[in-house]
DNA sequence: ATGTCTTTGTGAACGCGTGCACAAAGATTG
DNA sequence: CAATCTTTGTGCACGCGTTCACAAAGACAT
């Protein structure tokens, strides 16, 4: 007692670290593959490798769920499928809708990976009336006009913003006034909401940004290896300048860019 | 001397922290909306403002690339769009290709932001033969015989994959045996690949779950107060294992998620 | 029952990232 | 030119996350 309550406990919940969180889906489904081979355990080191991460990570990581593990053997799968299912909230059914019926929204309707993990999609939302009544993966597309109901109608809380950059804020307010208090952003904007309301954000364009950063610092290194090679003593820094010259701020950058088009 | 050349200095570049190259895009994009309403200069403040983030953690971001601030003023707009963009490797043209052309591969295909930010759209792959020849974003789709003759011939170092998940380990070793240093994938799988090459992972259904969990959490709260309100003494355990009862593990998990559907 | 061997769970050290707070720099005004 | 005011650039402290390394726990064999 008297510890929480400081309006926003936000990046360590009840005592399992952020970082950790991220990670559950991860080993989850490595989990879930073991379990339909029908293996019974595994060991911190099989999981880890399989799931990509150092063992000692993963052990402190379940270190925070309790203690699920048998010493000597390992941990049971199937237990330890339920455990992560629990707490991560998959044991229930999480109704969701998705804002924006493009070419990216479709593909999010379609998605496999939705379904399989308690998540349901509750509906399409589209603010062009030509899509309305169009089934997308199976379920008739509705129009904006009928977000607040549907949100209300089948309790959602989960909603999904894959609209151009420009509706996306008008969009996450509505959702947000309606009841929904987690986002999952895919349009390339900075959105503002109340305290309270959680928001998650991918970003295509700024993941590629990041590639091309290490993928120019691997040619400069590169270059800058056969300069070094070639003894030169003088200022190894042409060889970076050297690579080109570029102008890109003249060549017109669209800036606001819409995020992943409607149709 | 006698520093770097430890095999892999991978977190810290030059330099330039991990941390403050993923924000970078998010900083030019920002800066762009301003150069696009002409706006001749912005200070940390309200930059930060419109990137979303604290502006002492914005000035230490900057200063990293060197001092582009002039105090009292600010920071020149154009200036920093170009000396962030140069940072990024973006004024550069980075040919990508695109493997596994379903929703999302075409929504990708389609997406503005990517030939907004100096990257071209180089070729889009497909193993479907039904889909070769067939144009999506006004690109004919190639099958993926055609792969590595597609890498070398337009130099591409950057690969898109978004394959279903069975798929993305062999396409991500044909990439990289072709050529390719820097992967981007969108398929829920854990990538293998050899030193040197840099994988970035997207996984919709991840974020997903990190979301419900806090929703989870949320909800788990307020039974939590009400149960505290209600003068509870007891296990207030019981307020939560009391929101469902439900079986993650028997109702049959589809594990391994096929990717986002090809067609 | 005792010993050996495997694997977990965690204490402790370390490094990175964040945010505060302030001195230095320069613009601007009188 | 001097004073004032704005805003940058950064030293410093703090906390989170990662990793090492090992003691404790339990399975398994003899």
């Amino acid at each position: 007692m008297a510890t929480g309550r400081t309006h926003r406990p936000a990046t360590r919940s009840r005592g399992i670290p952020e970082a950790t969180v991220a990670r559950l889906p991860l080993y989850l489904r490595a989990l879930t593959a073991l379990s339909e081979r029908s293996v019974p355990t595994v060991s911190s080191e099989e999981l880890a490798a399989a799931a990509g991460v150092n063992s000692a990570k993963l052990r402190k990581d379940f270190s925070y769920l309790g203690s699920y593990g048998t010493r000597g053997v390992g941990y049971d799968v199937e237990y330890l499928v339920y455990q992560i299912s629990r707490e991560l909230g998959l044991t229930q059914d999480w109704p969701v809708v998705i804002v924006g019926i493009g070419n990216l929204g479709a593909a999010l309707a379609n998605y496999g990976g939705f379904a399989s993990r308690g998540f349901r999609v509750a509906a399409l939302i589209d603010a062009d009336p030509a899509m309305a009544g169009k089934p997308v993966a199976g379920i008739p597309v509705q129009h904006t006009d009928e977000l607040e109901a549907i949100i209300r109608d089948n309790g959602v809380s989960i909603g999904v913003i894959a609209t151009p950059a420009g509706a996306a804020q008008q969009v996450c307010d509505r959702l947000v006034a309606a009841g929904v208090t987690s986002i999952l952003n895919f349009a390339p904007t900075v959105l503002t909401v109340p305290d309270g309301v959680d928001v998650r954000k991918v970003d295509l364009s700024i993941e590629l940004q990041i590639l091309a950063f290490h993928e120019q610092r691997k040619a400069g290194e590169e270059a800058a290896a056969e300069v070094t090679a070639a003894q030169a003593v003088g200022t190894a820094q042409t060889a970076v300048a050297a690579g080109r010259e570029g102008s890109a701020t003249d060549q017109g950058p669209d800036g606001d860019v819409p995020a992943v088009m409607p149709a």
